[in-house]
DNA sequence: AAAGCAATATCGGACACCCGATATAAACGT
DNA sequence: ACGTTTATATCGGGTGTCCGATATTGCTTT
């Protein structure tokens, strides 16, 4: 759970493979909020550098998806954040569910 | 949710006025790990400079409690929290469950 | 009173996140 | 071919989180 953008790129990818201006707009749906280049392209090149994504070049995008060692880490990470703040889920999702409908 | 560890912070003291000692075992209990000395105490510190905590000294410990400030902030930061990773959660949560019984 | 202990506080150094600005590289329009 | 746009990448600077080590303060024990 050390970086909490890495793990959220690390889901998103995983979830569906990626290029980095895909993965802005998603966390921008996510946060509310963009990642600036200078954030977004760093944790991008770390995870790549952990071995958790890899990446194929088309054009002048670039496409992401997770390796089987990225799949795991995300496994446990997943766990270890649901572990961590299932306390504050279980009392805020019903009043955040309320308020979308 | 600039600072998860002033966030969580704000939740525990906002449950249960505490001392440093005491939040540095609720964390531990929480996350697995503790937070050494030189990490609690500058985000037990930037907290009350933002005027979301106060606190009174009783001999050698100082208890913490959340300003209405405060409470109002961690509402804040617990609606956006559970938006931003509901999904996340809601994968998850049965899973660790399960593994919990 | 002196020594020891316990809770808080600070320091230096490392990484993650965050920005806006700038740079590179590839595709596109004319 | 040339300039524009698009996607990616890097840079400098600021905060937050993290550590272990050290300091301070107040209580306890001898």
């Amino acid at each position: 759970m050390r970086g909490l953008l890495q793990f959220t790129l690390l889901w998103e990818i995983d979830l569906t493979d990626s290029s980095g201006k895909e993965l802005t707009e998603k966390i921008h749906r996510r946060r509310g909020y963009k990642p600036s280049p200078g954030t977004l392209y760093p944790a991008l090149k770390a995870l790549t550098s952990k071995g958790l994504i890899e990446s194929t070049k088309h054009g002048r995008t670039i496409q992401y998806r997770t390796t089987p060692i990225g799949k795991q880490e995300l496994d446990k990470s997943c766990m270890y954040f649901v572990k961590s703040f299932g306390d504050i889920f279980k009392k805020y999702q019903p009043i955040v569910d309320e308020m979308m409908n």
